[in-house]
DNA sequence: AGGAAACTGGACTGTCAAGTCCAATTGATG
DNA sequence: CATCAATTGGACTTGACAGTCCAGTTTCCT
């Protein structure tokens, strides 16, 4: 089996440099057009770099395309990290929304995105995109628990289920979006999840609050 | 401008059947497959068309593309159009909700999927697809608008809004649904939205019923 | 019937994209 | 410095795919 992955036996600070520059190239471009719509070419010249040097770092187009696709989920993963890490309240949780909404670009979500877009063929690559997901509904689910520890949700409401409601809300709510060009169906879809949190919470005063979150 | 649309001169009964064929199986494949891996040889081969058939038809990939878009919304539409039309209370919407999980097959929603697949060249099939969409979201507000003017809604409840809302969940549920091949993420997702409308209930009795879905 | 138009088969073209190959250059290392 | 591995340029091969073309067949309509 030849080995073009991360164990690569030697790595010069410039052929890393290279490396990274092809990768990212192709996260970007398959985020802006789509997966299909990106070919190796595209690649080449948005990166700057030459055939050779993608063949040299990748097996093929699927690894390439791997590699893409762990870039853009930890990318996402980045962008909604700091913000779960300290989601411990429906206050927090408002800033999130906030700052998912202010991220919207109408244009779908880049990891949800590959869940349609990645070619069968891109076996590994799919599941990459799936451990992405399933990271960012955990760190949902772990804000919600801590939520919960805190004595905020109620003790039997289930963290788990709830994060997977919440996660789909944002996908399906981002995908409306681009459809939609239009923010509405992110926010209406958002604001739903949060009140779908916030009839778990044990203090009556800040439900009442979360429950009609009609923005302005 | 040449036209090959459905203001086709003259079309025979046969020629009509041919046409239909076409459609059908470009749309099958690009649910199956994926629109990016569905080449007009593949569509040959399914539908048992030839070459020159395929443009006697259809102007070029994206006219094609864009009937089975539009085909495909069809099918959709059909699929939850008796249920979305017997929508009037939450009982209904429970039925509904049943049936969408019946129909999961862990694939995705054949037109999100779209939304994501499209490319950029095919603006056509675009439209039509969010026209699918939105015309799926119109379904459910004309639902809950009967739900209101039946008294089951708050006065103040808006259906558009929350029609929004459902269809986001629906989406991102079956996204994840793929995604994480399990029924659980839609199961979840529609839970919240069938709570989402349960708060804007107006007998308690039904409400506190439905505010727990928690599926079994 | 018989001409026109719809319909069909299938070979052909041009383009583009993935992947290969090899020679040349740069850098690391003893 | 000598050597070897990492790195790079870029031409080349191969195949797939969208789209063209024309000749032949079937159907429609008068």
């Amino acid at each position: 089996m030849s080995e073009k992955n991360g164990s690569e036996r030697r790595l010069t600070t410039r052929g890393a440099a290279t490396r990274r520059r092809i990768v990212a190239a192709a996260a970007d471009l398959a985020t802006k057009r789509g997966v299909g719509e990106t070919s190796l070419d595209d690649v080449m010249e948005a990166s700057g770099a030459s055939k050779s040097q993608l063949y040299h770092y990748f097996a093929d187009k699927d690894a390439l395309l791997r590699e893409a696709a762990a870039l853009q989920a930890e990318r996402v993963l980045a962008a909604h990290g700091p913000l779960l890490d300290a989601l411990d309240s429906l206050a927090a949780m408002r800033v999130w929304r906030d700052a998912v909404l202010a991220l919207n670009r109408r244009t779908g979500c880049p990891l949800g995105a590959l869940v349609y877009q990645l070619p069968p063929s891109a076996r590994r690559a799919r599941t990459t995109v799936e451990d992405g997901l399933e990271a960012w509904r955990g760190m949902i689910e772990d804000g919600l628990a801590r939520m919960q520890s805190r004595g905020e949700l109620a003790p039997d409401a289930a963290p788990a289920d709830i994060a997977f409601a919440v996660l789909s809300a944002v996908q399906g709510g981002l995908l409306l979006s681009r459809s939609a060009k239009s923010d509405r169906p992110l926010e209406l879809a958002f604001d739903m999840a949060l009140a779908h949190v916030a009839a778990q919470v044990r203090r009556p005063a800040d439900r009442s609050l979360a429950e009609t979150p009609r923005s302005r």
